[in-house]
DNA sequence: GATACGATCTGTAGCAACTACAGAAGCAAG
DNA sequence: CTTGCTTCTGTAGTTGCTACAGATCGTATC
């Protein structure tokens, strides 16, 4: 824990380990405007701070959640103008939400459709297969 | 149907419409290899034939099953070199649905955490969230 | 102070699987 | 022959990273 405290603040080695995101990562939110310009060392390397901390491993548990980076900007820019109110976040998490159920269902459809697929397979070593059959099917709906 | 079964071959627009993929993706699976160089009018267009259109439609529905590129190529080579089996398609569709149900799983488990975060939210006008309290925690762990 | 060695630097290119132009040319109908 | 839709090529953009190359920084050891 001792690299955590130093007055000098963290360099993007210490970042990465703290909070699992990749160095090459942490580079790219800099890049695209999510993380802030560190303090650099003399030689021109990245010194974080506490707070900068906070905030990579609060994007990285955003991404864990499913946010895409657009939506964390936005939270993000909520923070940082401090005009956000919890009705605001609590909106986006259930938008969110609906979105990662659609998703499941989706994927619902598509697991009965591939069992449905596999459940007519002979499996053989026959030259000839249902599952193909299928899929090459021209549909007459166009 | 009537321009299905002109002799002359299906123009790019036809094959989009019947298949409902995009003609800069058709041009695009072209370019990548998985749809061959159809013939070509005096002119320059693209003048494709039925067993093409069987071909894209392979590869729209294998897309929609959720099959990637690869997948889909080396799918379209075994069938191509007509050395495949029931038994390889069989295999290569029930490693896919594994793969399905992994990300359903995952994505249950979002939606628990989601959830979760959501009941926590008094979803008023303060400017206070424990959702983003919980997002903004540094994990004591690394 | 010299040296070695890992950490970090910038900048660019690559990944999947498309999508979106620009600017030119084809093609069919009137 | 003009109008107007379709198609052409080639390139760049999308999302969210990741992977280099080649150079420099920073620190521990001698």
């Amino acid at each position: 824990m001792a690299e955590f405290t130093n007055a000098r603040g963290y360099p993007i080695g210490a970042m990465s380990k703290h909070t699992g995101v990749n160095i090459e990562t942490i580079r790219y939110y800099e890049r695209i405007g999510i993380m802030p310009k560190p303090d650099r060392t003399a030689g021109g390397n990245r010194q974080y701070n506490h707070d900068q901390l906070k905030r990579l491993s609060f994007i990285k548990r955003s991404r864990e959640i499913g946010f895409s980076i657009e939506e964390i900007r936005a939270l993000l820019e909520m923070v940082d103008r401090r005009d956000f109110t919890c009705g605001e976040v609590h909106s986006m998490t259930v938008n969110h939400l609906a979105a990662v159920k659609e998703k499941i269902l989706a994927l619902h459809r598509l697991e009965d459709a591939l069992e449905a697929m596999a459940a007519e397979c002979s499996r053989g070593d026959v030259p000839d297969c249902p599952i193909l059959d299928t899929l090459f099917e021209v549909s007459e709906t166009g």
